[in-house]
DNA sequence: TAGCGTTGGTAACATAAGTTACACTGGTCG
DNA sequence: CGACCAGTGTAACTTATGTTACCAACGCTA
């Protein structure tokens, strides 16, 4: 964990900062596609990505889904620091879209860190003004794009996410991030496919050119 | 100025703070319809609400907009914040919507103020959370919900901010912050009339019962 | 091997929203 | 007064997206 923490965090914060986050932090993997942290559920710890991505995700009021982004190296979840402060329950889902590694902070220390740490202070300003800017661009793809468009531009960012050129998910699960209907997305995903651009397997997808 | 600050920021700051805000602050007042961002601007301060409201834009690729949420007494902007921190240009445009008394205060203050203040760490966290749970909110309203809905929130909550049950602007303006068409909301207000929740006048809607 | 569930392809249709076009009205200004 | 313009009402049409239905292909396992 030591080794990990420096890895990803020893450019960012002062080492008596690191220190405490290893007395306080626990170690943690998750692998793909467990979930995280449910709609409601109160929040027990801040979690400081190693490796590994997250998939935030909405809920509307039939259930269905809609990804709003991934959390990364580097990451925290601004949503979790929010419902801190508050001691409000999670506004949106969690889940582990690779195999991940991560650290467990108490979210008790928060405060403390704040007032002590310029690092900290730093670092959590950053994460919000990163969260804040990625649902812009989300926001920016829902209201302004077309679904042909919304799908491009998940696919490419889902190839960036995975490390990947093969898209190893259903047309139907898909459909569910992105909060339209299968039909729908497996017509477009034809339409890519004969543009050249794709190429659909079952349970696959291979990306060529986007 | 004092007295404005004392009554919109009293119960939040230590008087320290209060004092270094009258130290460096400027008072403004600004009337409906003035532009106060805009896209790709720099930012020089950040704006402490006094009075009144300010509506946040988003533009699209067309020059077309896009209301993300108002500004209110007690509220700040979040993503100036944001901006100082790296000094990004700002991703959206700030328009009164209403007559607003505000201050400003320089961004080379937030730093210090940052690490000495608790009270304006509590307030800049707060607001954060704030404004991410109001993008969190437009988004579900505009992935979720069909138009006559978002056009039924959207006229509540002009109720709400401007505390008028009349309604000001012609529906080319409305459907400009709706990201629709004249057209399309003509026709949803007309609806909403027959079902007799709104009286249409020309240049003006009396809202009746939401 | 036969049967079954999952996945994907496709057609036919329904609906919400956007577009174009034009008429009407009230107010303004020469 | 008459011309003009902004704002609104409305019809007719297009398009994107969602829905329903059904079939075919694949892989599993009884």
């Amino acid at each position: 964990m030591v080794q990990e923490l420096k890895n990803s965090y020893g450019h960012l914060f002062e080492d008596a900062l690191i220190n405490d986050i290893i007395q306080v932090g626990t170690y943690k993997e998750v692998s793909a596609g467990d979930k995280m942290i449910e709609i409601g559920a109160y929040i027990k710890g801040m979690p400081l990505l190693v490796s590994g991505a997250i998939k935030i995700l909405r809920e509307d009021k039939n259930g269905d889904e809609l990804l709003l982004y991934y959390l990364e190296k580097g990451d925290t979840c601004s949503m979790t620091m929010s419902c801190c402060m508050g001691q409000t329950k999670s506004e949106i889902r969690a889940i582990a879209e690779t195999d991940t590694k991560l650290i467990m902070v108490p979210i008790q220390k928060m405060e403390l860190w704040t007032s002590k740490y310029k690092s900290w202070r730093n670092f959590v300003f950053e994460s919000y003004h990163n969260r804040l800017n990625e649902m812009l661009h989300t926001m920016d793809s829902i209201a302004f794009d077309n679904m042909d468009e919304r799908l491009l531009s998940y696919l490419k960012e889902k190839v960036r996410i995975n490390k990947d050129k093969t898209i190893r998910n259903t047309h139907q699960e898909i459909a569910y991030e992105l909060h339209s209907s299968r039909v729908v997305i497996s017509r477009l995903l034809k339409k890519l496919e004969n543009m050249g651009r794709i190429k659909l397997h079952r349970n696959y997808i291979e990306i060529l050119n986007l």
